[in-house]
DNA sequence: CCCCCATTGTGAAATAGTTCACAATGCGGA
DNA sequence: TCCGCATTGTGAACTATTTCACAATGGGGG
């Protein structure tokens, strides 16, 4: 497959929440581009990497654009998710609603600390990480989403590869090695605000 | 100034990092490279935009080029923060460590729902959010974090644009309207479990 | 049935960002 | 002092992304 740009898919992303969305049956390339922050352009050529699903002079059958980007993102299949780092942030993960809405089902929670294995968050029982490897045997995922301190991050994504996940959310402050074939995103919210603190200096 | 593109911008972020980290008196470009996961063609570039902080056959001093960089972001002069919404995203914000190290100090937390009005978080009172615009007269912020639900985080903008508020960081899966003056970024973690998604469909 | 209009799909042009490649140069050692 | 080497700083080349502009065309109205 053609290579396809990150921001490309972002803004496929995008799409489909105002899709999702909408009330009328049709959508044109300019009013999903004025509801995404972008041109119709942008829109039109984002979408054609991947087939004319449009018809001219009308716009875009609001159904058939869904399920085309939901498949092109491959959300038709439904993810589980393990979610390792039971803290606030995994707190604010496990109960994010987004994430079930779009078919990403957290299925296990993990730490390491004795006083928080045990407790139950939002319907899962916090589990020992040292039954990662032994549960993802039994049940692997694709995903994993790493919201422990910086200082473990490395040696449980190491762990998380080694058991066949393939794609991890890393929300630890620190870059992480992985092999070719797994695919990370880091999230760094200090990173952000400093990006706003550039913008707040330079006007 | 010349327009700096926003991936030069995160990526001094990124090397200021390793910077604050570093044990070594000086740095070559090449070894921030290997450590941000860049080229060192791309890390001199990007200082170049701002200056040559180098020295030639021998690369860069640590303490100068965290000084500048730390210079160049702005964040020299720290920041006063509200944080509007005490959602578990909230409570996951006002305690993580990495917004203080950097220089960015929550200093009000606000909410609508009268059970979490007055308890105490991290030290904070959780206000009332119907006094946002009274306390931001009395002590103004240039920064506001918004975890709010997406119901009503358009609502809270507004209101913060109108008590002068120029820069925002948005955790609510929703694009803001502001003027051309405030900068917004959203963080939206839904939609990067999408892009690991896609990149999970396509191999 | 045919024309008109809105809107798509897409090459081509423009702009933005990254990588290359090498002259410039500061330092350490002889 | 002078040489050699490591490493910067930076135009120029390259690659990626966005914007432009317009021919193609489907549908609705007369």
């Amino acid at each position: 497959m053609r290579k396809i740009s990150d921001s490309t898919i972002r803004r496929l992303s995008v799409y489909l929440r105002f899709l999702e969305q909408a009330k009328s049956p049709t959508i044109s390339s300019g009013e999903l581009a004025r509801l995404g922050g972008t041109t119709s352009a942008q829109v039109r050529k984002d979408l054609s990497f991947f087939g004319s699903f449009g018809k001219r002079g009308l716009g875009y059958s609001v159904p058939e654009l869904t399920r085309r980007i939901r498949d092109i993102l491959g959300l038709e299949r439904g993810y589980r998710v393990v979610l390792v780092g039971a803290g606030r942030m995994g707190g604010a993960l496990v109960q994010y609603h987004g994430f079930r809405q779009r078919g990403f089902h957290i299925t296990a929670i993990y730490d390491q600390d004795s006083r928080k294995i045990g407790s139950r968050w939002n319907g899962l029982v916090v589990r020992d990480v040292k039954h990662l490897e032994t549960d993802l045997k039994k049940d692997p995922s694709d995903i994993a989403i790493v919201a422990t301190p910086a200082e473990s991050a490395q040696h449980v994504v190491d762990r998380l590869v080694r058991s066949g996940v393939k794609a991890i959310l890393n929300f630890a402050p620190v870059p992480l090695n992985v092999p070719p074939d797994v695919e990370v995103k880091t999230v760094n919210m200090a990173l952000e605000l400093e990006t706003l603190s550039y913008s707040l200096a330079n006007r």
